[in-house]
DNA sequence: AGTCCTTGGTGAATCGTTTCAGAGCGGTCT
DNA sequence: AGACCGCTCTGAAACGATTCACCAAGGACT
């Protein structure tokens, strides 16, 4: 693989002059472009970015920390975050952790041996602290955190109001007539989790509602928590007539638990869920999701964190973008009203 | 950040032994490999790789190219292809071509001069001569195409049989007694949307059932056309009672048609698919797809290429692997003998 | 003619590793 | 004693770019 100084050789020019015209850096007469530009086709030669990142300090590249991009909700962020930093001439290095505290501990030392220049971190649901963060922001490595906050620390994030957006939700199932509602919430180690918790309290209360601590059940944000939790609160004698559940991926779960107790939704229970799947839409039952924007949280959160790379200012204060929430409402929790007023006249029927 | 040369001053040793002791490439006494040790983590000392890769010529890393990592087929195959290159210690770069030509090869020039040490290459359905890819391969990096290969080109590569695995579908219809099957194949440019056509084509053959033009349908392996066929090819007078769809993006854009149709699936249409849709088990219609191994063939791909990266052997001839698949038999595809038995009872109560 | 710009080009130093020839030294064998 | 090892450790060269002090030459001005 040619070098520069074969470029600068066969061009009968100097290294810094073949320098100078890849990169604009100084003028050069066309004379002298023409023919470097030719000596470059001729070799094939491809400028090695190791060297010049060596010589900048600077790699041109963000690692972006997942916990797994199989999740559609994240390959969307990666997709985003991946746009944003193409467009800047960024390139984006992916990691899944699957919510591994230790994985994400040695990611994080991998992209500093790497130098990349900035972190996408979607931080790890776990109960313990996260020093390695704060040493890699104190290292002087721009970090920006995704959809989720670590705890205690000072970071610049793109999240979203987890909950308003919430309590949005709970409301529509309350005016949908549902006063039992429960809820399967993410792991409470997560901010997230505790504020989606919070917003199904906050709109409870506003409607006067008791909450019932047996229809609080905590997950951990995977599918088969979603899958025991929704048999078990379903089971009970006195089951909810709607449930919220935390994210999609457990939502999964509670729809094949809905569906093996032999129950129909939105019938017998109406399900709304965070997080939209994408094909929600397609198939049966069209679930009432609260959507998150994944694709701009990514887009978004590449855009802050280049621009914290280039700018250099010690960011005095953290930045924190919050992204608006939409809620979807599709059948899945739709129905009930008519439903009770049917009962009511199915039962006024036996007297 | 701290340097090697400064970890060697603190410890009172040379670079030479430093790096002796991070690498293990020479035996060091206990007592300096102690005080080393003690200067790294006092220095919090990240060894800079970026110098390693310039002076040995290998980033261990590996780009991999897939048209969008939002299609759960490519983000599946991201992850396994990450997995493998993780475990090999080796990191990889993604990028997104959505297909467009162009953007594969600048994605290729990049790759190049970021010196990766081998390419994971999906190529994007074009009907252009991918020539820059062959100019890849013979610029000496090492290249391992997956799901799909380019044409006239001697290259590596992890794929299915896409043939047998769509012959088996097709028979599976044609047991359910279904004789007008429609199809809606990929852009027939690509070598995969042939192959699928083609085991449509045998199977039919092998049945003896004739092969009608007008229910073969070339789509693009995108969801609208997935949804424009089917509306086209569902609303003709004789309309085919099975419907095969080459793909899972086309299937979800064939799925909103014969909803907005107002038909039922199975009842009115049977469905089959072509990739598994990750949720299909919970939703409905269950799917009955063909489903290929996604995560497999980007770990197969991974490991192979690795291998090709580290034995340096000029590969005689391409290794080419086939990764087996696996027909899911679902209730989307079930239940249309049984409704011809019923139709034949209700016409003989005609009579 | 002498001075001073301006324009276009040169090449050595540098970035932070790895690697390898060689130095120092205590022990073993003849 | 001398030759010869084997074991540690040293330090300079190299990887391929960028950059900056410097130089040459031509033109404009006094």
């Amino acid at each position: 693989m040619a070098t520069l100084k074969e470029v600068a050789r066969r061009a009968q020019v100097s290294v810094g002059t073949v320098s100078n015209v890849l990169n604009g850096t100084a003028r050069v007469s066309d004379l002298i472009k023409a023919r470097v530009r030719t000596a470059i086709a001729e070799l094939e030669y491809h400028p090695n970015h190791v060297a010049r990142s060596l010589k900048l300090k600077a790699t041109k590249m963000l690692g972006m920390i997942v916990s797994d991009i199989t999740n559609p909700f994240f390959s969307q962020m990666v997709r985003g975050a991946e746009d944003a930093a193409l467009k800047r001439n960024y390139l984006l290095l992916t990691f899944n952790t699957d919510d591994h505290f230790e994985r994400e501990k040695q990611v994080l030392s991998v992209l500093r041996s790497r130098r990349v220049d900035g972190v996408l971190l979607v931080v790890a649901a776990s109960n313990k602290r996260p020093g390695h963060i704060a040493d890699t922001i104190r290292s002087g490595l721009p970090v920006v955190c995704l959809d989720r906050l670590p705890p205690d620390i000072r970071v610049d994030s793109v999240t979203i109001d987890n909950v308003v957006a919430t309590q949005e939700c709970i409301r529509h199932l309350i005016s949908q007539g549902h006063s039992k509602i429960g809820i399967i919430t993410g792991s409470l180690f997560l901010e997230t989790a505790r504020e989606r918790l919070q917003g199904y309290r906050k709109a409870l209360e506003e409607a006067n509602i008791p909450i019932q601590q047996e229809l609080i059940c905590e997950g951990n944000f995977r599918e088969e928590t979603g899958y025991q939790l929704t048999r078990k609160i379903l089971s009970r004698a006195d089951r909810p007539s709607a449930l919220f559940v935390s994210n999609s991926l457990m939502s999964i779960g509670a729809l094949r638990a809905i569906e093996e107790l032999g129950l129909r939704c939105p019938e017998d229970i109406a399900l709304a869920t965070f997080d939209d799947l994408p094909l929600t839409e397609v198939f049966r039952p069209h679930l009432t999701a609260v959507c998150q924007p994944a694709f701009s949280i990514g887009y978004a959160g590449a855009e802050l964190l280049i621009q914290r790379i280039e700018t250099k200012g010690s960011p005095e204060s953290p930045v924190a973008i919050r992204l608006p929430t939409e809620l979807k409402v599709r059948e899945s929790t739709l129905g009930f009203l008519w439903s009770k007023a049917h009962e009511a006249q199915y039962s006024s029927f036996e007297h």
